[in-house]
DNA sequence: ATTGGCACTCAAGACATGCGAGTGCCAGGT
DNA sequence: ACCTGGCACTCGCATGTCTTGAGTGCCAAT
């Protein structure tokens, strides 16, 4: 069984080697840490963690590498998040203050998180399924085409131009959207295109002029608000792993894919587990069933308006987590703080 | 002076190495392509390209790689587009059917081009500073927020969420969209924002209710019409740049920087010219300006409803010109015939 | 003008060697 | 029971040397 020394010197070992970036080996923790025993100890010591795979000699005689086991541990029971120093802080606040719409602020904060951290950053836009709708708005704009305008109490604004053939008069017009007006507005989401299901399986019996038409209507409504379901990303930064390059063993063409692609990092970052503080790390072979065995991911939860979604971080597994997470954490934080208010101004 | 024969030589260089991404020497060219003169010929001619500065030998016994100079060459009297095969005209169709709104269009035609080349694909937004503006909506969503919607003529659709403070009763708010409308409705949008400007700097001399709430949606328009005169890119493909990454001599940060950032590349494909053709390349050094010496540009004109704009195809300097600008140039003709046709169908 | 021949150059690969960082293990000390 | 110094051993890596082969430039002959 490892020790409690045993757990340092694995600390130690994964802070010098996300520092030096070269195998280390046991002269060097001596030197560099205070353990107070001699090498020929800690060469014990990390014989027993080579035996628990938390760590990994890539040569028979060189220095030790964390595993990804390793990294592991160190997340969970070893790091201490390195707290964001006040320069820091004073960056975080002056990317994000100045409100906007949700867009807005969403990519001043993932250009704050790419800035801190020096890697990947990426946003969740929050998911909208809960969120209530407020407006639902026709404009017609000549040759039968429909601008169609969905807004829920998040702020967000979805428009959706659609052909839909007829032309229509005031009065035709002002109907369909009190039809659709009462089927949504003050509704969730969620409740609404069950509704327009229902309405569109079972359409309402007085057969009106422009059935068609209206109903092209209703679908393109209903297809907005499947968007508002749909998660989607935003990013900053992807230079970034050009830069880092040497630091994923193999090609980083994956990940600029993943970064192209969204779903892959949406359904990983979906199915991250969060601590009791809303933090979360994936790591190295855990990210292997999306391809992306090379990297690791470290999320924080933030609150929006009651919808709850993630900010992250994307990088190489061998990156300074205890600093990466605090940055997650402090900008996560903010981001909510900054949502809330906004939604107390309306 | 460099001899008919030479410039076929050269051909045959730039050929070849971008074949093979080896440095070409006389033997193998006299091997691959059939010249009818001996190797000791060829060596003759290629000591005159390297006098031209069209050809250089990476080291004192090696074989011969083209200078960007001798690219220029190649690519303005030498290169022949290669057609497409008709399976991938079959692609270019597959991919671009189905119409959508603009957005949608230009999201699938830079998809197609990125799968057809390889390469990282390029669309430049129309410039709509001559679209002309046909509708403005104005849309109240309680708490003083003003949704504030802007639409022209080549179906693009801009909507802003603004604070405005005040409520409006339905009079006063027709009152305003028709002051709006009189002001820039069937009007260019550069017009319209000289309009606005006036409108600004001198107000109406009647002085109605909720002037300042009033002055805060015509900025939100004005915001919204510069919005149509900034240019804007789509890309797709960044992940091919890394698949390619041994083309670029250094590090591929500085273009995927350049990718991020937009403006880089905006000012660098403004600044192409064309040819006759619509076509235009810019060769290594000559975007060193922009920091991307180490890569090529390749564009061609389309046509957006009166509206001119670029697409094209960024990649390694050592690329397939003849591919890339035939790729270019179908795909750019299949959009300009795209957004006609969606254009008479309004 | 073109060609074959020839001497020359130089990058790249193969091989040998020495160095040094690092390990594992053991016997002796606390 | 744990720690330590010592020692033999292992490899990766850097260095140096040699060989090979593709490719060049030049020249005399056609």
């Amino acid at each position: 069984m490892v020790s409690e020394r045993g757990l340092q010197v694995l600390r130690a070992i994964v802070q010098d080697y996300v520092d030096t970036r070269e195998p280390v080996g046991s002269k060097a923790i001596v030197e560099r840490h205070a353990f107070g025993v001699s090498a020929a100890t800690i060469r014990n010591d990390m014989a027993l963690l080579e035996d628990e795979d938390l760590i990994v000699a890539p040569h028979t005689s060189s220095g030790r590498v964390p595993t990804d086991k390793g990294y592991r541990v160190f997340v969970d029971h070893l790091a201490e998040l390195r707290p964001l120093s006040t320069g820091q802080r004073a960056a975080i606040a002056s990317f994000l203050d100045g409100s906007g719409d949700l867009d807005d602020v969403l990519v001043r904060t993932v250009r704050a998180l790419t800035q801190l951290t020096g890697q990947v950053a990426i946003v969740q836009y929050p998911s909208f399924a809960r969120a209530h709708v407020t407006h639902v708005e026709l404009v017609q704009l000549g040759g039968g085409r429909m601008l169609v305008i969905v807004v829920t109490d998040t702020g967000r604004v979805s428009q959706r131009l659609t052909f839909v053939g007829d032309e229509f008069d005031e009065a035709d017009l002002a109907r369909i959207r009190a039809e659709l007006g009462t089927l949504l507005v003050g509704r969730p989401v969620r409740d609404g295109l069950q509704r327009i299901a229902d309405r569109l399986a079972a359409p309402p019996a007085q057969a009106p002029a422009h059935v068609r038409a209206t109903d092209e209507i209703v679908r393109a409504v209903a297809e907005e608000l499947e968007e508002f379901r749909q998660d989607k990303l935003v990013m900053a930064g992807s230079a970034n792993l050009a830069r880092r390059e040497a630091d994923f063993r193999g090609s980083i063409y994956p990940l600029l894919e993943a970064i192209e692609e969204q779903v892959t990092l949406l359904r990983l970052m979906g199915e991250m587990v969060a601590d009791e503080q809303g933090l979360a790390a994936s790591i190295g072979r855990e990210n292997e069933p999306f391809g992306l065995a090379e990297a690791s991911v470290v999320t924080s939860d933030y609150d929006a308006t009651g919808a709850r979604a993630r900010i992250g971080v994307l990088g190489p597994t061998r990156m300074d987590y205890p600093t990466n997470l605090a940055a997650v954490r402090a900008v996560a934080r903010y981001l909510t703080r900054m949502l809330e208010q906004d939604d107390t101004s309306r």
